[in-house]
DNA sequence: AGCATGAGTGAAACAAGTTTTCATTTCCGT
DNA sequence: ACGGAAATGAAAACTTGTTTCACTCATGCT
């Protein structure tokens, strides 16, 4: 239990709140859910926990909703994609490598795809997408 | 020629600023290049000009680079999708649609994909791959 | 237990990109 | 010409995200 470092107690609330949120978040959404738990809590503390979690890998970015960026947890361990809803940040998880038809087709014009900016696909979930919005 | 509405001069210049980039560019980029034709030319104009052809559709956002909002000039007419090098902006047109097979996938899983927010593939051109960048 | 150390913290200052405001200028149909 | 709508640029305002800094407090050592 010692991969929260020191002094750990804000970092697990919120932890805990980034895990409940089930779906991608914003830095202020997890801030606002951790605050309930601990109202002392700051903004700043908030985006240093996610920058931690980025470097260590527990957390992608997942693009961007309403100009902030957004973050999922990554559980799953082998190659796979995140499908994101771009409206309520919903995820599901692509397992195979839905990608490789592109990768080729981005390899004949010579390129080459830049999968670590493709970790969440853009999508709508079916409720968002029913909803028009 | 009426396209451009009134006052045209200095979208005229931002326009062939634009084209003569060949790449993506940020509105700071195409400010100083047009800049060289128009010195008396503002940012908050280039920002307007920009914003006046996104909604036209002329062009569309192809992601970020170092923080600023990139764009490209829309030519083709039917289905397709631009291929954009993350590091230098260098683009390629891919005309077929490559992204079926993810659709399928991510409609598999209960979503849809969002065509509009994956307008441009994040890549990189040989020579930025090269570079190591 | 006492203590020194350094990671952790939050408020506030800062930075950068983009948007808005506003007074002024310029174009265009009349 | 003229009147009015659109366009313009400078500056201010706003937004998101980062950095600074003084201070707290858990941790490991004695």
């Amino acid at each position: 239990m010692e991969e929260l470092g020191r002094n750990r107690k804000n970092r697990a609330v919120l932890l805990r709140a980034g895990r409940e949120m089930g779906r991608a978040f914003t830095v202020a959404e997890l801030h606002r859910s951790a605050r309930e738990a601990q109202p002392t809590l700051g903004l700043t503390t908030a985006y240093r926990a996610v920058d931690r979690w980025r470097e260590e890998g527990f957390v992608e970015e997942a693009g961007t909703r309403g100009g902030e960026a957004t973050y999922v947890f990554c559980t799953a361990a082998g190659h796979h994609h995140h499908v994101v809803c771009v409206d309520c940040g919903a995820t599901a998880t692509l397992e195979g490598c839905a990608l490789e038809p592109v990768r080729t087709a981005v390899e004949a014009a010579g390129f080459e795809l830049a999968d670590e900016a493709l970790g969440s696909l853009p999508a709508r979930c079916s409720t968002c997408a029913a909803d028009g919005r």
